[in-house]
RNA sequence: GCCCAGAUAGCUCAGUUGGUAGAGCAGUGGACUGAAAAUCCACGUGUCGCUGGUUCGAUUCCGGCUCUGGGCA
């Protein structure tokens, strides 16, 4: 069976959306969305997930499945997108990985292979409680001792790695290195065409992304917001780590006025945009197509077009 | 008009008992294998408001001026 799939990438507001779905309807394909966000619902409108309008016809696939309240990962979504994608596959269509999470659009189409171990899980819980008596040094003697690699490898700081190497070297008696090192080389189990879209100078960039921070605004932000705390969610969810949702919090709260809130949004937007750049550019597979101050999609439907078929897709 | 307090990095400010200065934030670059819209790391030359004076040397002390707050008329 053919293996060919369609990644589209690129920092947020940058029309991988919209390009997506044009590229769906010239090619029949099928999107599926790689976005650790629009996989929760009741999310539309802070995640700019596309509605049915904009779909246009087109079947989305991994767009609000998942309940606010539930912690998906990246292990999850390789888990249940894999099944997808596969299912499109057979269908005869054109999978089109669409999304702003780099490690999940990796991870999908590598299919590895992250080890055991999860938030909320016992280890998990044990070593947070350790790191929250002690601190970090002892985690990371006791790594030093089963792991003297991941030890040398991790920043002092970076609790967050520390703690899951031990959790893996804990809950399997092998070591992340090891795992690491022994998913790294494995073949891909997708051939993936890479497309990026990213502006050319990045003021234009921050200017497309305060635009659609005020339109998200206009849209009724707030008041989704305040529907998805209404649901009750553990004050710890990954669901409300999302950029939108913890700052237009704090005005339900009363500890942060709108104004307040709406630049807090978009400056930690492009903070989030550089870092997706960061991650996609080590990508060597990546065709780019730039945006000169404006989004043309003729244009980049075009380019992108010439890319597929040299490809061999059709 | 008078009095007081400010004026230092893009922003908010610290500091220099006189030897040309440093934090936070922003910004830029990087990392990332079960939280990834998360998390972590690295990077700091700027007429120290302008202008005189004192001094070997002034961003620092003194005078004048400009601007910004606040107060009094």
């Amino acid at each position: 069976m053919n293996r060919t799939i369609l990644c589209v990438a690129g920092p947020t507001a940058c029309g991988k959306t919209t390009l997506g779905i044009l590229l769906a309807k010239r090619f029949r394909g099928e999107v599926v969305s790689a976005d650790s966000m629009q996989i929760y619902r009741g999310m539309t409108i802070g995640t700019a997930a596309p509605t049915p309008q904009e779909m246009d016809g087109v079947p989305h696939h991994m767009i609000a499945v998942a309940d606010p309240a539930e912690r998906w990962s990246a292990a999850r979504y390789v888990q249940e997108a894999t099944p997808v994608i596969d299912g499109i596959l057979a269908r005869g269509k054109l999978p089109i990985l669409v999304g702003g999470t780099g490690l999940w659009m990796d991870a999908v189409i590598r299919g590895h292979g992250f080890a055991p171990g999860q938030a909320g899980g016992a280890v998990r819980r044990e070593l947070e409680a350790r790191l929250a008596r002690e601190g970090v040094a002892p985690l990371l003697e006791e790594l030093r001792r089963a792991d003297p690699e991941a030890a040398e490898r991790l920043h002092p700081a970076d609790e967050k790695r520390i703690l899951r190497a031990l959790e893996v070297f804990l809950e399997t008696g092998e070591t992340i290195s090891r795992h690491n090192r022994e998913t790294r080389d494995l073949p891909p189990r997708y051939e993936a065409l890479w497309i990026g879209l990213q502006f050319r100078d990045r003021a234009d960039m921050r200017r497309l992304i305060d635009l659609r921070v005020d339109r998200m605004v206009q849209e009724g932000l707030l008041d989704e917001v305040r529907a998805l705390l209404g649901r009750g969610l553990p004050p710890d969810a990954t669901a409300l780590q999302a950029i939108g949702y913890k700052e237009f919090r704090r005005v339900l709260e009363g500890s942060a006025t709108e104004e307040e809130a709406l630049e807090e949004v978009k400056l930690r937007s492009r903070q989030y945009a550089k870092r997706q750049l960061t991650w996609l550019r080590r990508n060597p597979d990546i065709h780019w197509i730039f945006w000169e101050k404006e989004r043309d999609f003729a244009r980049a439907l075009q380019i992108s077009t010439e890319i597929l078929s040299a490809a061999g897709v059709s």
